[in-house]
RNA sequence: GGAAGGUUAGCUCAGCUGGGAGAGCGCUCGCUUGACGUGCGAAAGGUCGCAGGUUCGAUCCCUGUACCUUCCACCA
């Protein structure tokens, strides 16, 4: 099959018609094999509402890197996919689109509400599926699941009535986070912090029969005085000392409310005296408890002050804030108002401030698997890369508290807790029980609430395998190799995966987790959708191609670091693979009409293949290293440089002069043909998982005959491919092309004027070399021709000479030679050598060094100085010379 | 209040186990060289935040310090 490539490379339709072929061929596909090894990755399920962003860009570029260079090493790779419910996420948009069409969600119940959602996610759950096979991912659809589907819902049960039985799983009522705004309880994971501007209010508090005394108390919620059922004092502070157990007369309310003594209260900080809201402040709740004080809840769920608070009842909190500061300025309570930067907890998903409340909710206790989490990271079977998440980790699990596990929401696992109406008995069960086990009655209703959507996505590397059910599959593939996300989503994923894995499997889930940081944008912002600085990744892959913006987020990046999106990263890029595309395009137009010929053994290529190979050589087997590290940017690097620099501008330009040849040595343009061929479609095999379109379409025009890059094997290093003395032979040359092109460019001689070159090699052995290897470089020294010489007879004086270690160039310029241009460079020359010399002979006559630095060491520096010295001698000769 | 990361060329960033500072972009000069101007060639540009220490030798290791970013934390 001959192809005519295009002039420039354009992804359109190109990547499109690949990824056809590859899901047709089922290369994506995993099947449990005992032949092979397994290895797997378990896809971070975005949510079913999700667009794709540049985040899941980067995290599902990295995996299907990882994905594709284990399955073309051979492994038996899944790559598991899917999508999570995202319970809040979701439910919210499902409101939105209800009230948009006049539907209120309340109105139409539950079970209605569930129809909705669930069109909803058939609607647009594929969506961002489709959005990441545009990015070239290579998962093994197949296999797609979802959190809310059978399998994953039954884990989820299964891992519920488990927990539960075990009495890590509990029913209580504690302080928790409750959202106003989605009236729900989150997690301590879902409260992000901030600071805000607010005041501290000092109010005085009457202390009861002690006419025209107060306790001066300072708070940032002053209308959660409504709820106070105590003041306390540091029991060691001498200036309260008096007043512990006596009564005040809580303002506004009438209520008497004691003074007590509590550890808890910092004597330094504000008045010394703290107003206690045990319903309303998680630090209250505990000196509540230790006090025995009574719960106040005054606020309704959607945080309006509840029938409790009096006259305020009905006013927002904000309202009423106001409205007791007013009351307490009034009645000449309020001491004054002192501007306070505090921090305020938030809601993550809609930002309202999160109001601490006490309700009834199930929570997972946490301390015995937090420890078994701990453990899994200090003996090593669990590793973060790069390692310094692991303190991050550590003080998480070290610091954990339980885990407020329900949300009063529909969309979600519903909790599988069934309460008898006749005795309030509480029955954890897969199904409805017939009969209570306590009372015998027959009536039940079931829990109303659902489960945080972390309680699903952390069973995800097991769940999506089939467990609870012994399946093949777990057993083949599971635990997971290594997990790629990003370093924000350790709490709310990460840890919950480790400690669910290891109490349902007894496994970590995965042996390695790589944390990629955050793509923000040229500023370095965070992408978000309020500043409208995110950029689309479906934009890029339209304008430049997947593989353009896969290159662009793996290039100068190291694991666990934040970058920055540029338009011209994107732009270098694009250029690359047009790059690549047209050195393919070069070698393509040579194949056609040509016979490549294979070479008997590798050993008899001529010198300029073999550095190209042995150099090959060496990437792959610095690339593969790489990679085995997680060192993703580092090895693109290496490929990028050796495939534009080596390949394109030194061995594609090496090789033309035999294939210019081809009539008359065939076997010789024969030869460059198999290097070209051979030393590019590996090279693109390295490249393959990073830039997978390209890749492909090049490999299978170069090599018709075969089927896919990405079922090929991954190139290893070959000791028959490794050719020192050649490789040092060219880089000789290159040293002389270099000293040639950089005198030219200062003599100011034009491109087109070629020049004869003579050059004389310093021994026999270097002189054979640089004969057998001459021609190749003939064109990229701009010479009529390259003649290697002996001696020096027969150059004219007026030569310009270029001086190397191992060779000295003369380019006979005649009339055009500038004397003053030339001293001026033999000058430049010679000072470099001095400074060379100077240092190495610093080096070499410090005892210190010649005795304690390695041997090695030492001798690379005794060769540099004698070849610097030769160096020196010749240009100091030129220099008189020229007089 | 703890903790982590960053500080390297004009910009964005690499730099593996300590042994002559790199890339991309940008800038300057030259180029219709038979794959590519999304290109080729040549150059300019860095006290590797600062101060100590360890070492024969430090961008790299240690200590301190400054500034920036982020995470965690109940400071009313």
């Amino acid at each position: 099959m001959s192809k005519e490539l295009a002039k420039t490379y354009d992804p359109k339709g190109i990547e499109e018609r690949l990824y056809s072929k590859w899901l047709d061929k089922g290369y994506f596909h995993a099947k449990v094999n005992p032949d092979k090894k397994p290895f797997t990755i378990v896809m971070p399920p975005p949510n079913v509402t999700g667009q794709l962003h540049m985040g899941h860009a980067l995290d599902e570029t990295m995996q299907d890197i990882l994905i594709r260079f284990k399955r073309m090493q051979g492994y038996e790779t899944l790559w598991q996919p899917g999508t999570d419910h995202a319970a809040i996420a979701t439910e919210v948009k499902v409101i939105e689109k209800l009230k948009s069409e006049g539907i209120d969600k309340d109105e139409i119940g539950r079970e209605e509400f569930l129809k909705h959602a669930w069109a909803w996610k058939e609607e647009y759950g594929g969506r961002i599926i489709n959005q990441l096979k545009k990015l070239g991912a290579s998962a093994d659809w197949d296999r797609e699941r979802f959190t809310m589907d059978e399998g994953c819902s039954k884990a989820v049960q299964e891992v519920f009535i488990r927990l539960h039985s075990k009495g890590y799983i509990y029913k209580g009522s504690r302080i928790i986070n409750w959202c106003p705004v989605c009236r729900t309880s989150i997690s301590d994971a879902e409260v992000e912090h901030e600071d805000q501007d607010g005041f501290f209010w000092h109010i005085n508090y009457p202390i009861v029969g002690e006419e025209g005394r107060f306790v001066e108390i300072a708070t940032t919620r002053p209308e959660t005085m409504l709820g106070d059922t105590a003041v306390a004092v540091n029991p060691e502070d001498d200036r309260y000392k008096d007043i512990v157990g006596k009564m005040l007369e809580l303002p506004l309310t009438g209520r008497q409310i004691p003074v007590i003594a509590d550890e808890y209260v910092d004597r330094e900080f504000g008045t010394g005296c703290v107003k206690i809201t045990p319903a309303h402040d998680p630090n209250d709740f505990e000196v509540g408890k230790r006090h025995n004080l009574e719960e106040i809840n005054i606020l309704n769920d959607d945080a309006t002050i509840n029938e409790r608070g009096g006259k305020y009842a009905g006013m927002d909190r904000y309202e009423a804030r106001k409205a007791v500061v007013e009351d307490l300025k009034e009645l000449g309570l309020l001491v004054k108002v002192v501007p306070h930067n505090h921090s305020v907890g938030t809601h993550d998903r809609c930002g309202t401030t999160v109001e601490p409340m006490i309700k009834p909710q199930w929570f997972v206790r946490m301390k015995e698997m937090a420890e078994a989490a701990i453990d899994v990271l200090k003996t090593g079977e669990l590793t973060f890369v790069p390692d310094r998440f692991d303190k991050i980790y550590l003080h998480w699990l070290e610091n954990i508290r339980d885990w407020c596990i329900s949300r009063q929401l529909w969309w979600g696992h519903r909790i599988p807790a069934y309460y008898c109406d006749d005795c309030g008995e509480i029955v954890v069960a897969a199904e409805m029980p017939e009969v209570c086990p306590k009372c015998g009655g027959k009536h039940f209703r079931q829990d109303e609430d659902t489960l945080d959507t972390w309680f699903s996505s952390a069973l995800w590397p097991f769940s999506t395998l089939g467990w609870p059910e012994k399946t093949p599959e777990l057993e083949y593939f599971y635990p997971t190799d290594v997990l790629v996300t990003g370093y924000d989503i350790i709490f709310f994923w990460v840890i919950r995966m480790v400690f669910s894995g290891l109490e349902q499997t007894g496994k970590s889930p995965f042996h390695h987790v790589l944390i990629h940081g955050l793509v923000r944008d040229s500023q370095g912002r965070k992408m978000s959708k309020s500043l409208g600085n995110g950029i689309d990744p479906l934009d890029v892959i339209d304008k430049y191609g997947a593989d353009a913006l896969r290159l662009t987020l793996t290039t100068g990046n190291a694991p666990g670091n934040d970058m920055r999106f540029y338009w011209e990263k994107v732009e270098a890029s694009r250029n690359f693979a047009n790059k690549i595309w047209n050195a393919s395009r070069f070698i393509q137009m040579n194949l056609e009409g040509s016979t490549v010929t294979e070479p008997e053994n590798l050993a008899s290529l001529c010198p300029e293949d073999k550095w190209i190979l042995s150099r090959l050589n060496t990437v792959v087997r610095e690339v593969t290293e790489n990679m085995e590290k997680y060192e993703l940017g580092i090895a693109v690097s290496k490929i990028y440089d050796f495939l534009w620099d080596e390949f394109c501008d030194w061995y594609i330009e090496i090789a033309k002069v035999r294939l210019w040849n081809k009539e008359a040595d065939p076997a010789a343009a024969g030869e460059a043909l198999f290097t070209l061929r051979y030393t590019l479609t590996q090279a693109l095999k390295l490249l393959h998982p990073f830039m997978p379109f390209i890749t492909e379409e090049i490999y299978c025009t170069l090599l018709p005959e075969e089927e896919s890059i990405m079922i090929s094997d991954w190139p290893v290093y070959r000791e028959d491919m490794c050719f020192p003395k050649e490789e040092s032979i060219v880089a000789g040359f290159q040293d002389v092309i270099r000293g040639i092109r950089n005198t030219r460019t200062s003599m100011q001689v034009p491109p087109n004027r070629k020049t004869n070159i003579f050059i004389v090699a310093k021994d026999d052995e270097t002189h054979a070399a640089y004969a057998s290897a001459s021609r190749s470089f003939t064109n990229l020294a701009y010479a009529k021709e390259i003649h290697v010489k002996t001696d020096k007879s027969g150059i004219g004086s007026d030569a310009v000479s270029v001086v190397v270690h191992d060779a000295v160039a003369y380019l006979p310029l005649e009339d055009l030679v500038d004397r003053e241009k030339e001293r001026e460079r033999l000058t430049k020359e010679k000072e470099r050598l001095t400074k060379e010399i100077a240092r190495c002979t610093g080096m070499l006559n410090n005892p210190n060094f010649v005795n304690k630095a390695p041997e090695a060491k030492v001798n690379a520096e005794k060769d540099k100085l004698s070849k610097y010295k030769e160096m020196m001698d010749k240009v100091i000769a030129f220099l008189e010379q020229l007089g």
